[in-house]
DNA sequence: GAGTGGTCTAGACCACTAG
DNA sequence: TAGTGGTCTAGACCACTCT
């Protein structure tokens, strides 16, 4: 019994990539990758530790993290296995902050998305209050609608505050993605969100758009996500047939 | 300026309730008791740990205990303060698993429960499905309604596999709550949870024992609760106003 | 530059699980 | 009893924020 099991790997220690993340990145690739099938047993901290160089305490901190993502399960006198979720494909928002689009990815459910309408001024007091904005800040507002397989599921509405992106409106959003514009196109890290859920009758705007009858019950969202540093970036109302889409959570007490 | 700030505290290390965990409590019962309020900046991680005497690590653990748990913010330069939730009514579910009778009391909405019915027997498919069963064995069903401020806001029907819980059928559930029935009489700890969020209408049952219209939308969670080794021990469907309550997750990338 | 949290190390001992 | 994760210590250096 050589290293068959742990293929090398190497630490980039100069890297501004913390290692516990780097450490976390590649076991999640070994494991979305196939590579590490559920239930697998991983070595025990200490050994992996050892293999990897670094401290117990800092591969211990990529396991919470992988944890938290739903990847791992840790049982303490029996050790560290990939986590097997029973029904794969229903495993989104669980237990960390992704977006929709992210979240049907991953799911391997692959969509469409039309932009209904899109602007730029003041928003209604409401928006201006869950995002904490001062009279004069203005948003960048778009209308969405997404489709699974041919038929419209999602309708969303964003704001974003336009201090953080500023020419925001001329991307192309039929192509690109919201928050990989926001993240990649101006260099931001979205890092936390907040969800509120409610049940919402469709009235006829949504009716139309979703093709469901008026009064057809839907799934309502309201989001606000964060910077790393606390402040809002963007808040939108979603809309979606909940039968087409589980949105699921998992937490620990 | 002597130690008018911090009031001693003792830790008791010889305790098997861990140290990060007493730190936690302790800094939980400053903030909810009101003597630390929204916004107050804590004192350094270096100064607090050597005040407690105990490493910056552990320190560092009840920390994050207590972000995931949404009572404090750290900020990198900065340092850490005690959340200010704009709406404090507004706190359910953050971050980790709470039942809807703790966010209600910790929201300081007071309630009360009807039993409807309850049951001892084998369960039909989909929750054997759920709760990994097999099939010889039976589950304690209760269906239970509740009233905020003498509205009828929630709809349960849970089903606890018995496995765990020999004679839970004589407990009274309407003093008892159920989750404190599972800790407390049977010694059992729930761990972690999984909800499923749908928009559903009203049947004739549930409109009759919520007191809305055939048809309304409501709120649909299907929960599934797990003990610490990752068995299944309850599962329950859930159907609420949700223009009575709020429900909210706070999430992480 | 001073203060703060973020990362990391290299140990140690304990509690739980399973053979 | 061996192996595993859970807790804890006592340091160190770095990155960020504010003045």
């Amino acid at each position: 019994m050589k290293d068959l099991v742990m293929p090398l790997f190497q630490l980039d220690k100069t890297s501004s990539v913390p290692l516990h993340q780097q450490i976390a990145d590649w076991i999640t690739r070994q494991i979305e990758s196939g590579k590490w099938l559920p239930r697998y047993k991983l070595k025990g901290e200490a050994e992996l530790a050892k293999d990897m160089k670094v401290a117990r305490g800092t591969l211990r901190k990529s396991m919470q993290t992988l944890i938290r993502t739903g990847r791992i399960v840790q049982v303490h006198g029996r050790g560290t296995f990939v986590a097997s979720h029973e029904k794969q494909l229903e495993q989104p928002l669980a237990g960390r902050f992704i977006t929709f689009s992210e979240a049907l990815a991953e799911q391997g459910l692959s969509f469409k998305t039309k932009v209904v309408s899109q602007s730029i001024g003041y928003p209604p007091e409401n928006i201006r209050k869950l995002l904490n904005l001062k009279s004069k800040q203005k948003v960048f507002s778009i209308q969405r609608v997404r489709y699974l397989s041919g038929e419209p599921a999602i309708h969303m509405v964003n704001h974003v505050s336009c201090e953080f992106c500023p020419g925001i409106e001329r991307l192309d959003f039929w192509r690109i993605r919201l928050f990989d514009a926001i993240e990649k196109e101006f260099g931001l890290q979205i890092r936390s969100g907040k969800r509120t859920f409610e049940a919402r009758s469709a009235n006829a705007h949504l009716s139309g758009l979703l093709e469901v009858p008026t009064g057809a019950p839907l799934l309502f969202i309201e989001q606000i996500s964060f910077l790393a540093n606390g402040r809002a970036i963007e808040c939108s109302e979603i809309h979606m047939k909940s039968d087409l889409i589980r949105v699921t959570t998992t937490l620990t007490r």
